[in-house]
DNA sequence: GCATAGTTTCACAAAGTTTTGAAAGTTGCG
DNA sequence: CGCAACTTTCAAAACTTTGTGAAACTATGC
């Protein structure tokens, strides 16, 4: 195969290594779990693991996906601002960049995405146990479970909120490190009272 | 035998109340966000907003699903054990309830299904940097290619070991209560010392 | 035993999601 | 200009997941 142009390096074009192949497969796989694309997760993986730009064509070719794919999911993924255009002067072609900042991506996306599904259900449940008040009570055991609910509401209620807490927690030490990292550890030895 | 005519109360055939449409949709959707079927996430709400167990039939009712979802989603929700069968004495029918032990539920839940999905990942991070120091280097840009790569892998298996460790320490004080609240908390008032 | 209320299974249908590839759209250069 | 090199869009195809309902199965009271 002519290699027309040479662009930059020839590795670019060949079939992924073992270690990229592994890590963005994983990568793709945690993604989907998180309940993102596959491809999302392996595009993000290639850059992230290339150590100069690549373009849509390239990863393309790395990948194995159609051209359609390959620009959908790099728009994506810009979206969420995990990769980044470059504009490598004098070249035409646009060439990507992973976001190499690793709890940037994380807290973007908790702060984006989790707080908010997080947050529509902290406004389900109260408007629910608001719904509750206003329900005017028939028999005893309409009361009863009245109360039941007005209970077990306010458990996942609170329940919501510590999550909440913990989605803010972890979104402003976004560039946490080695506090973070102690905190948790700690919470593992020590064990809460009671 | 008798309980002839309305199986216990009569609430539990009517159709669901506003408070508890609205919890039970609200945590079907956390849980599709979770990667559950929403379904269970609804059946698991009603139960657990129920002040008394309720047969499939009721559910199937109150939820208009047909007998065979019911059925499914229940058996599903009885693996991850957070709903449990009821012998109602000289009863045919099975009766359930939910699991209310939130905490419980969520502990076995991130045990078994984040824990594993982290630990693959670790597993394959780990794999390729293994896959790394095995490949013979050619060029000088291979070399460089295999240092980028190294270095990065490596930050991604400390985020996913960080990752597992917030996991186990979660898992541990699955019968935590205020003290991993104030923890939270502080972590948010208390900017870490950056 | 048998009739029956209740539960589970399973092939199929419906719904939803992801991928493709070809056509239309850009951009910058000669 | 208008071409060449790319990128983006989008409708349709392929695939995946979820829900249905009737049939098979189970357990119980009589």
């Amino acid at each position: 195969m002519v290699q027309p142009s040479g662009h930059r390096s020839d590795a670019a074009n060949e079939p992924l290594w073992d270690s990229e192949r592994l890590v963005s497969d994983a990568v793709g796989r945690l993604m989907v779990f998180w309940g993102f694309k596959r491809n999302m997760g392996r595009v993000w993986t290639v850059l992230f693991l290339s150590d100069e730009p690549l373009t849509s064509k390239q990863l393309q070719q790395r990948l194995q996906l159609s051209s359609g794919a390959v620009s959908m999911t790099l728009s994506e993924l810009s979206r969420w601002g995990v990769v980044h255009k470059q504009w490598m002067q004098g070249e035409r072609r646009d060439y990507f960049v992973a976001e190499a900042n690793l709890w940037k991506m994380i807290s973007r996306v908790l702060r984006e995405r989790e707080r908010g599904e997080v947050d529509d259900a902290i406004d389900a449940f109260e408007c629910a146990l608001e719904a509750l008040e206003h329900r005017t009570v028939g028999s005893s055991s309409e009361a009863r479970r009245v109360a039941t609910q007005r209970e077990r509401i306010g458990r996942l209620l609170e329940l919501a909120k510590l999550g909440r807490s913990m989605i803010d927690a972890l979104i402003h030490s976004a560039r946490m490190d080695a506090t973070w990292l102690a905190r948790f550890r700690l919470g593992r030895s020590e064990p809460p009272s009671r």
